[in-house]
DNA sequence: GTACTTCTTCAAGTTAACTTGAGGTCAAGC
DNA sequence: GCTTGACCTCAAGTTAACTTGAAGAAGTAC
């Protein structure tokens, strides 16, 4: 029974530290308790931190996320709004699926800046239509 | 030669107007006059709009977009970049639709809270699969 | 039993992408 | 020609999701 410590897992799951000390804080992962100061975690925090790293790629906040973790308290994610998350992101899926068109096509393209190619703006013109809202942001990568 | 100002991109778009001022100091968007103080935009400018919303969408960030933009500076995207993009994305797609199966299961499936069901969990295993990373975050909706 | 390392907490700092607010200006309507 | 309303600039504030730093404690190696 040889408990993860958070030096394990940030190793393991390539999570730093102080996200998992932060992701705890947020109640989205909990330790098992200590040894010594130092936090011991359930092997299943593995999976926690890949579903998490999943459900933000989705575009779920860690709010949204800790609330589909909820444990007992029954903040009821109803299903008409699982039902919309998901044709939301089937638009997004869409809309990303043109895009990775577009970027195929202007990497072959030889046009002066990319986003005046005709071809690669009748592709981003068919996967704006109807949105022109973005709330979809990246940060740097680690 | 009727310029649409600030306050008509502003209510075509749907972006607001102090958005467009902060698109235009990043060298996102230009304007092409004023009439007064009150800026003049030309009316392409809803196609780059458009496009930045969808670039968003893709997970660039508002500097990459700019850079894609480039006017003459030639600060070459390349080839490689580019296509490298499009793969980035093609893994994304993959994950959101997992995801999205999953939110539909979810959505009809009675376990007490949504990541315990086994079906889920299968399902999210199958998107999580070569990355615990996620670097993409959503912003709330205006 | 002393040193060392690595953890601990807590507060403050960082970044992207905007938004808000104060104080000012100008075209247009009356 | 004066009032009004919508824009202007510039600085500062906001939010999410972390990261960094200071000061301290505890297991581990010697």
């Amino acid at each position: 029974m040889k408990l993860p410590d958070i030096a394990d897992v940030a190793r393991r799951s390539g999570v730093p530290a102080s996200t998992l000390r932060f992701y705890e804080e947020k109640g989205l992962i909990v330790s098992v308790g200590r040894r010594g100061l130092r936090r011991l975690f359930d092997a299943d925090v593995f999976d926690r931190l890949a579903l998490i790293a999943l459900a933000r790629v989705a575009g779920f906040t860690l709010e949204e996320i800790a609330l589909m973790f909820a444990p007992e308290g029954r903040p009821r994610i109803d299903r008409k709004l699982l039902a919309a998350k998901a044709d939301e992101l089937d638009g997004t899926i869409r809309k990303l699926a043109a895009i990775s068109d577009g970027l195929r096509h202007a990497a072959a393209c030889r046009a002066p800046s990319h986003f005046e190619c005709p071809t690669f703006r009748k592709l981003m013109a068919r996967a704006a239509s109807g949105a022109i809202r973005a709330p979809v942001k990246k940060r740097k990568r680690r």
